[in-house]
DNA sequence: CGACGATTTGAATAGGATCAATGGGAGTGG
DNA sequence: CCACTCCCATTGATCCTATTCAAATCGTCG
């Protein structure tokens, strides 16, 4: 984007550090910034019908709800800090103004939402085709791969945090662990050992087309 | 968007009639067409685990995939014909080139997806806040709202169709119907009376952070 | 009229959720 | 440094939702 886009933008934005489980934001409030996540973790979150789900965490450096944003709308999403974060806030009017006057801003935000699009297409496939215990198989893989492919994962969030996020129960996560235990899997504490990749993808049948980052 | 640009994405596009149930795109392959429905009804739909799910019915006039098209990769949704249909294909590399080109085609883009993507995040929540028989029952609120709110729904798709669509089995469909019948649901083929909206919503519960086509 | 596919219904099963209780750290305050 | 508390995680038992398998019914189309 122009140099003076940007320079407009980071004027107008806070930079602020808030500590774990602060609610940011909530859904159906109107969209008056732009989060960026710094450092830290940010849950993004969600309510009906009585229930709350996990939507998705944000890690540095990533926006989040950049389509309220841009649309002008209400926030879809809650969103609290998962642990201590340093966010910044942009208003919403000057991200809509750097839209409006700066073509290469205009691009590089449809480069984010179609990512961000296709990424949720993702989710929904993977919530809608894959029963819990592939999820959280693949969920594993994905983590593992994500850290180096050693065999040895450290689990980035709560456990009833991320058994929230691939949809389902704290106690049904843990017995789907004891489900893959079979297969090579081994759980002490945050820190999941995968003694058989090759038994666990197998049972995983991880796809491209749901797991991998890009593409 | 310029006239010139709009000029050559119509001379570049082919206009095709196809008949029902006629498979366009496979998920995994290139991106090489946008596609618009002129007329008809297409289906999104998608594999993994050895399952099918539809992800969404595309209606005229609507563009889809339109993010694969944009960031030149594969698609992640396959599509068929719901039924006959006329369908604008335009080559992917002219939609680049006018994305590139045009700024104000790149801006509507933007709005373009803004919107996929928050209606792919309602059906998340949908999904992961609702059971089997909330989403039905606001599926057939919502229906009941589109077509004007008389309390007489015709159902747009086969049932089939439906139950995949909101994540649930044919036959937990036709049971999910027999659940709401108390509501004041009567099914009747491909129609459905509400007769006490009252009720029925009550147990929906609807929600305009879900069910609301803008916002 | 006959065949096929869609829908419905029934029965049995499986997958997940809920409720309840216990064990296990991490953090707090004395 | 230790005891206490709280919350997370685990386990057990049970319940409920939804899927699967099977069969019957219905409607449509050739």
């Amino acid at each position: 984007m122009a140099e003076a886009s940007f320079e407009d933008l980071v004027q107008a934005a806070y930079l602020q550090t808030f500590p774990a489980q602060l609610e940011l934001i909530a859904e159906g409030d109107p969209a008056d910034f732009l989060y960026v996540v710094m450092e830290g973790y940010v849950e993004l979150f969600a309510h009906a019908n009585g229930r709350e789900t996990t939507m998705a965490m944000v890690r540095p450096v990533n926006a989040f709800i950049l389509a309220a944003v841009l649309k002008d709308a209400v926030y879809l999403m809650s969103a609290r800090t998962a642990r201590k974060s340093r966010i910044l806030l942009i208003p919403s009017e000057n991200v809509r103004e750097a839209f409006a006057r700066d073509d290469a801003f205009a691009r590089a935000i449809v480069v984010e939402l179609a990512n961000s699009y296709r990424t949720v297409v993702k989710e929904q496939k993977d919530l809608k085709l894959r029963t819990a215990v592939e999820r959280l198989a693949n969920r594993l893989l994905r983590y593992d791969a994500e850290q180096g492919a050693h065999g040895t994962v450290t689990l980035p969030h709560d456990k009833r945090t991320i058994a929230s996020l691939i949809g389902m129960t704290p106690e049904n996560l843990s017995r789907a662990f004891n489900t893959l235990k079979p297969y090579g899997v081994e759980v002490t504490g945050p820190t999941v050992t995968i003694a058989d990749a090759d038994a666990l993808a197998n049972l995983a049948q991880p796809n491209p087309l749901i797991d991998d980052e890009t593409s």
